[in-house]
RNA sequence: CGGGGUGUGGCGCAGCCUGGUAGCGCGCAGCGUUUGGGACGCUGAAGUCAGAGGUUCAAGUCCUCUCACCCCGACCA
């Protein structure tokens, strides 16, 4: 596939939609949807993965690996969970050269195979909770593959607890439910909305699938991280049981929940323009890189020399900053460099800001002249850089949070969904008590899935639009990747 | 699996209708001049024209088959 990262495109716009579809942070392979990420892309995934790991070990998780290959027999043993998942699996008959006594599937996903293992680790109430994660790639043979978005290997991590209780379970579940979204908001400047999802939607073998929702730039909705409440499902499929304090035996109540390399699209997505990408300060790989402009000899040993203090000032601050020694590259074909690859700050550093001690400091989330700040004395530059920080990775929140807050429409009745989503898009709130087949129904017609039932329902009490049933349930329906 | 489309240097494409020495832009290499918003000149390297078969004096171009990939739907983090 193309390497459209390089400026051959005149139009912008359209670069930027290859850097979305494949441009330097993935790529197709030579297996058909399957995830190439260089390395620019797969730092930003290492920092959503830091900051996710580091909430996890925050709420007493610790971290495991368990095995890529699950027998087949072990997906079959939960019903719905074996059904959900026959469709999309791949499968290994073969190992050394000797056909197998029975399949091994490539981990989807890996509720069996741990479930497995916690039911031989689980002896006593003792040993309850167990919250352990696994970072891991799995394998879904989907029909439909989209860069980032759903390619058919992806690396995520996946958590599994299990508890004493269905309550504690239960509030896990929700616990970490709100681990996601605060990384969301917080990290990835992504305004999510937390929800649980219909039984349509729902995780198979899931008694409760919770959601947090983006919005992405087109207005489409993205699930951006799952939370399920297995209940006793997986306990009693895997016979994961315990003795309690009265000497009785019960079974386990389990949880997972998943974050995958989704998130680095959906922060493409949120976050980009028409000049490339626009990366939150605390995911991005460079968060400050420095342009030195020079002419003659003398000039550039000047200008290097200056900006190699400026950099070691930024680093001594904690900022993650280079220093763009490139000698074939024009200043000009920099600046338009690195705000395609989304570096929050740019300070440029030419024979004039060594004169007068002083640099210019450019921000990505304004591009060209409006964006620079002139003569910013070379003393205070770790401080402005770092303030310029906080005010980009607040600002993306902001903007964000504005162009999903305007392209939300409550709507009372099932013509004005029609017409809300031929016209500007969106999200959907509406008063619910449609059932399954509803949904349904309104998917076939419309295109748009019912994305979650928010948790945060300050509509109150309504008129269903499609039944016109009393109800206080609000649910979110958009088209959605 | 349906419905569309595309396969030509690393990337993006033209050439095909009307057969006659394989081209353009970008990138890449060398040299020189440049460098405050995507630099320029000269020189150069790089192509089994997706594959197989056929028609023809002659096939990138026409015919047949095969393969691959992309887009749009149905499934999904």
């Amino acid at each position: 596939m193309a390497e459209s990262i390089t400026p051959q495109h005149e139009d912008f716009s359209r670069w930027y939609l290859d850097v979305i579809r494949e441009a330097e942070l993935a790529e197709n392979s030579p297996v058909r949807g399957s995830m190439v990420i260089r390395p620019y892309g797969y730092e930003v995934w290492e920092h959503i993965r830091d900051g996710l790991d580091r909430r996890f070990k925050a709420t007493g998780h610790k971290n495991a690996y368990f095995p890529l290959f699950i027998p087949m027999s072990f997906l079959q043993r939960e019903a719905e969970h074996v059904e959900g998942f026959a469709p999309e699996l791949a499968v290994v008959t073969i190992g050394g050269g000797k056909e197998l006594e029975e399949p091994l599937v490539v981990r989807p996903t890996s509720e069996t195979i741990i479930g497995h293992m916690y039911s031989r680790w689980i002896h006593s109430y003792r040993d309850l909770p167990l919250l352990i994660n696994q970072w891991a790639n799995v394998v879904r043979w989907e029909m439909r593959t989209r860069p980032f978005l759903r390619t058919m290997e992806f690396l995520w991590q996946e958590g599994h607890t299990a508890h004493a209780t269905p309550e504690e379970a239960q509030e896990h579940t929700r616990r970490m439910l709100d681990v996601y979204a605060d990384f969301a908001i917080n990290d990835a400047a992504i305004p999510v909305i937390k929800g649980i999802k219909s039984d349509r939607e729902k995780f198979a073998g899931a008694v409760a699938s919770y959601a947090i929702e983006a919005m992405m730039a087109n207005g489409w909705a993205l699930q951006a991280g799952t939370s399920h409440y297995l209940g006793d499902n997986f306990a009693r499929a895997f016979d994961i049981k315990f003795l309690d304090e009265n000497n009785e035996v019960r079974y386990c109540h389990t949880t997972s929940w998943g974050v995958s390399t989704r998130m680095v699209g959906a922060v493409i997505m949120t976050h980009g323009d028409d000049q490339g990408l626009r990366l939150p300060p605390r995911l991005a790989p460079i968060q400050a890189v420095i342009v030195p402009i020079w002419r003659s000899d003398d000039q550039q040993s000047s200008v290097l020399e200056y900006a190699s203090r400026v950099e070691a000032a930024l680093k001594d601050a904690g900022i993650r900053t280079h220093l763009d020694l490139r000698a074939d590259q024009t200043p000009g074909f920099k600046f338009n460099d690195w705000e395609m690859r989304g570096v929050p700050a740019r300070i440029e550093i030419g024979p004039r800001d060594v004169a007068q001690d002083a640099v210019v400091l450019a921000r990505r989330d304004r591009p060209g002249k409006e964006g620079k700040t002139f003569g910013v004395p070379v003393t205070e530059i770790a401080p402005r850089v770092r303030g310029l920080l906080d005010e980009i990775q607040a600002g993306l929140l902001a903007q964000a949070t504005i162009m999903r807050d305007t392209n939300t429409h409550y709507v009372a009745n099932y013509d004005q969904f029609k017409a809300v989503l031929d016209g500007e898009g969106g999200f959907l709130r509406v008063h619910w008590a449609g059932t399954t087949e509803d949904e349904e129904r309104i998917q076939e017609e419309t295109r748009a899935s019912l994305r979650c039932l928010p948790l945060e329902t300050p509509e109150g009490e309504g008129t269903c639009f499609l039944t016109g049933k009393k109800t206080d349930r609000i649910a979110i329906f958009a088209r959605a990747y």
